[in-house]
DNA sequence: AATGAATGAGGTTTCATTCAT
DNA sequence: TATGAATGAAACCTCATTCAT
């Protein structure tokens, strides 16, 4: 077999490789969305990999290290998710809208799991996973905060707003709705209505115009 | 011995217990939320609150039953710091609204410590906490749900809103500046300005008006 | 019970405690003799102590610390039973000497255990045992040339002498002594006539005089 | 296949296993030697050798037969070293002595890395290694016993020295002095002026002339 | 012969809870 | 009622050795 030579089973051993860290990492993360960060032992993380203890320590340096990665591809996942409107697109921002917002819905829906495992664990665990997720927060308030700013100059947000505010609302609905309809549920929501709700909330207000 | 005697005997047995009890909980209270819930172990208790380990069971049947009364001592609270507009009031309710939103925040900014405990901790630390958590938290959210169908009703809510995404917005939202502006700030903010600011976001919307 | 009072309590406690740490150091000081430090696990030591794994910790830091803390005794003990010679006694210099060294014999056969863990273990097991084992052989190793140089003054030691060539092969010889016929041994040597034997050795030489 | 070949086969096989055995025991020495044996893992030794760890196993059955066969390298070097005074020589005995003990520092310098692991580890590791190393210390001791009764018929040593005790006391010198000057320093000792300075100490003793 | 991923027994330590005083 | 020493299950992690390739 000429795929035996030294290179291809290095080739071999590196690719075997990733698909172990990948079984674990799979199965890790179904366990820490049953049972919680602290709830789950390294035992369980094993049994449910199917491989011995030791092994477990060949790919990941420690219990929190593991969790600490499944969080970054998280947020990664969640960043690629996010985009904001495209102002030279023929549909006016207002139309854009409900996109951007499904798209956010949609990234999250496809990692449940994980954000689950992000409402329900992330914070408190240690000061390092604490400072990423308070990073990746601003982050996102960062952006609406721009986004508003932009929408701003643009004439199509009110003047009189208090941006910093007004993100912190939108970013926390959002998140509220996640967990609820999202994180919490079973069975998958209607994400364009959900989507369309949340922006209609956020533009016109709950008020009826006078 | 005269039965008053004894009966005051009694009294004043369940008056210093209630009083030790108290004693053991605010110290549990500011240990919990420097530490977390996790890292809080219960010598950290029972040194904070100055009394042997074995006079900690005599009170509490154990650590996460204590933290589960801290947890319903908050929720009590801030239910008692909820109250909606009054409809017969001279003013109207629209100029009520930063008051009842204003009162969530001053119930919240008294008890940040408990709050701070609340958001960082209670999550995922068993069924019983989570079930009287989501139990809360639906209760709020049904509450926020009734106020805008009343709204509706009286004609000063839209017709086309999908008030449970509306309230799950709402609710969201005043979690989140809760979150930023209160639990994770040392100094006091300015909780008239955030109620303003949070009023005028969902009333009006964010879009400038056409 | 008059005993019962608080500070009869407290002073009860702490002399429990002092003998509930010495009941761990005995057994530990036997199984260390026994098995050696590496293949002694703190499984051993409590199950020789007769308590509890927690229990151990709550005396000893780790074992690590236990190990270091019998050490200490050791040396201490044998710098106790170091005392030179006397100039001003009745008895010359010479004669003084099998009593110093059979100090040593004895100071050393009343720890046997400790004496031979010291041998067998002690060294390499990390950098701050060895460096209060060097300091300790340091000591005396400038003990013994301080005593040669004090003689050289008094006439009674050789004048072309390399002391420090000369103090260490003393010193070697003794804990050479101590090694062969005192530690590896199980029933008691004569400790007098080692003493003897040693000072003859070290004072006249082996050679036959010329 | 011719015979030949095969036998070329075998013998080139042989030396390279040979090779092998010696570039890892090589590579062995160093690490054991800086680390001790216990912080010595079988990574380390695999690492610092450049085979992979199976490799390891094939040449030798376990870490502690390869640090047993270091072990008894170093015993036959200093056996090597070892050899005493030639009666017909026409240099007398005393003249002898210091080549004599000088070979001996010589050899156990050529072998500072094993010397040093000797000394800081081999005692206490197990039952096998301790019965080999008493059993060597056996050997030196009864050499230098019978010298020195070779002596005393030559009436050059003492009458009524303990010759037991003289020996011990000589070993445990030589020892100490290898110890001090040879294994714990980095740079070399003059070697020479070591050996006349025991030889003067042992032949003559430590006492001026009456 | 060589590889290195996999194993799992065994190590040290922590900590919520109990219980004799 | 109050104490705090004692408990022991269970956590995380290491590492000498094996074995399929």
């Amino acid at each position: 077999m000429s795929d035996e030579e030294t290179d291809g089973r290095v080739l071999r051993g590196q690719a075997t490789r990733e698909v172990r860290r990948q079984q674990i990492k799979e199965a890790a993360l179904q366990v820490f969305a049953e049972r919680g960060y602290h709830a789950t032992s390294v035992s369980d993380l094993v049994k449910a990999a199917g491989v011995a203890r030791g092994t477990f320590y060949l790919y990941f340096q420690s219990k929190e290290s593991l969790f600490l990665e499944l969080l970054d591809d998280l947020m990664a996942e969640l960043r690629a998710g996010i985009k904001g409107v495209d102002p030279s697109a023929d549909a006016g921002v207002r139309a854009q809208l409900p996109a951007v917002i499904g798209r956010v819905l949609n990234a999250v829906s496809a990692n449940r799991a994980l954000t689950r495992i992000l409402f329900r664990e992330a914070i408190g665990l240690d000061a390092e996973v604490d400072a990423r997720l308070a990073a990746f927060n601003d982050q996102i308030h960062e952006y609406v905060i721009r986004a508003l700013r932009l929408g701003r100059a643009m004439g199509v947000v009110r003047e009189e707003l208090d941006l910093d505010v007004a993100a912190t609302c939108i970013v926390g609905g959002v998140r509220f709705i996640v967990q609820r309809h999202i994180v919490a549920q079973d069975d998958p929501a209607d994400l364009d209505a959900l989507a369309r709700g949340i922006v209609a909330t956020y533009l016109d207000g709950v008020a009826s115009p006078v």
